[in-house]
DNA sequence: AACGCGTTCAACCGCCCGAGT
DNA sequence: TACTCGGGCGGTTGAACGCGT
């Protein structure tokens, strides 16, 4: 019982998408918002796959996407949670709301594994304790430390459960910087027109464009995706913890995840104050309806993280914690 | 100018998952 | 419970581009 295609073959165009096609794929969302995918062909006209277009759109015409030049701060963060979460590009770039999947994935594939692996081989060649050796831990230490990830984890997830816990994680993160409060506040604001301050899409729109947006529906399904996603990370983490290096990496370089939560924090202030104005904040609460519910499962990894940290720093703390 | 080669990135493909029935 | 369907995700592909010869 094979599934059919999600579309039919025949008639179904491939390749560029010209900016015909893009203009009328994004007065189409302007005006009914993202979703219902299936319906989206049939009522533009576009002969193009369903999947086609919520691809477009989401790794192209989104407003508040931004292309090319990842900044040194979004490198160390890829490569940070690359190292967390593994090939979870969706969860990754939950936390880069500019950048799609499609992108850090794509950035990643070019840019980032070839500087990994060069550092890598040139830490190797250089001194006996290379990147790849610092990497090894004993067998019975990373066996304890899959342990204490895994009630890390479990401990994380029942505090995510907890609406108390869960509200007071989304406070404990108000950074200034950080996005998330201007997120849940500007959440009234959601009927803004899709495409209207997108510097990608409105040259395009300009001058077609006229009429205000009828829907404030919401792109819900990405996000809430990613959480999910992310809400699993700790989990997977700590389930599959045989399956991926990130829980035993997890407790290792501290002082480079510490560098990094410090980079984050400017990283986030420098992005959002650079790049996004009000009004762009406002379509990053479109595309990310739920950012705020996002922020908390990285207070958890946060959390997590600097537990460990702090654990790590007293000898041994971790592993006589659980034992 | 022409060619070959490497790189980049938009787009496609196939699988998976969750919701609905 | 079993099945269908829509949507999402990660891996892969191939056209376009840049650069060196």
């Amino acid at each position: 019982m094979g599934r059919p295609p999600c579309c039919d073959k025949e008639g179904v165009k491939k390749g560029p998408w010209t900016p015909e096609e893009d203009i009328i794929l994004v007065s189409y969302i302007q005006e009914h918002g993202p979703g219902n995918w299936r319906a989206v062909p049939t009522k533009t006209g576009l002969s193009r796959c369903s999947k086609s277009c919520r691809l477009r759109w989401t790794n192209y015409l989104r407003p508040g996407i931004r292309r090319g030049n990842f900044t040194e701060q979004e490198e160390k963060m890829i490569i940070h949670l690359q190292d967390l979460l593994g090939n979870r590009w969706a969860a990754i770039a939950s936390y880069l709301p500019q950048r799609t999947d499609n992108d850090i994935k794509n950035y990643w594939n070019t840019h980032l594994r070839k500087k990994l692996k060069k550092l890598q081989t040139d830490c190797e060649g250089s001194s006996g304790e290379g990147f790849a050796a610092s990497r090894q831990i004993p067998r019975g230490q990373w066996e304890r430390r899959l342990q204490t990830d895994i009630q890390m984890a479990k401990k994380a997830l029942s505090e995510a459960l907890s609406p108390e816990k869960a509200s007071c994680l989304s406070a404990s993160n108000s950074n200034p910087s950080d996005s998330s409060s201007s997120f849940s506040s500007t959440k009234p604001a959601q009927s803004l027109c899709y495409a209207s301050s997108a510097e990608n899409i409105a040259r395009m729109l300009k001058g077609w464009m006229k009429n205000p947006p009828k829907s404030s529906r919401t792109n819900s399904s990405v996000t809430q995706n990613s959480f999910n996603n992310l809400a699993a990370a700790g989990a997977d983490t700590a389930s599959s913890g045989a399956k991926g290096p990130s829980s035993v990496e997890l407790s290792e370089n501290f002082e480079s995840l510490f560098e990094f939560d410090q980079s984050l924090e400017s990283s986030n202030s420098d992005q959002f104050s650079q790049s996004v104005s009000p009004e762009a904040t406002v379509l990053q609460d479109e595309n990310k309806p739920d950012i705020g519910a996002e922020i908390m499962p990285f207070s958890m990894l946060e959390k997590w993280l600097l537990d460990e940290a702090s654990c790590q720093e007293k000898v041994g703390c971790g592993d006589a914690k659980f034992f």
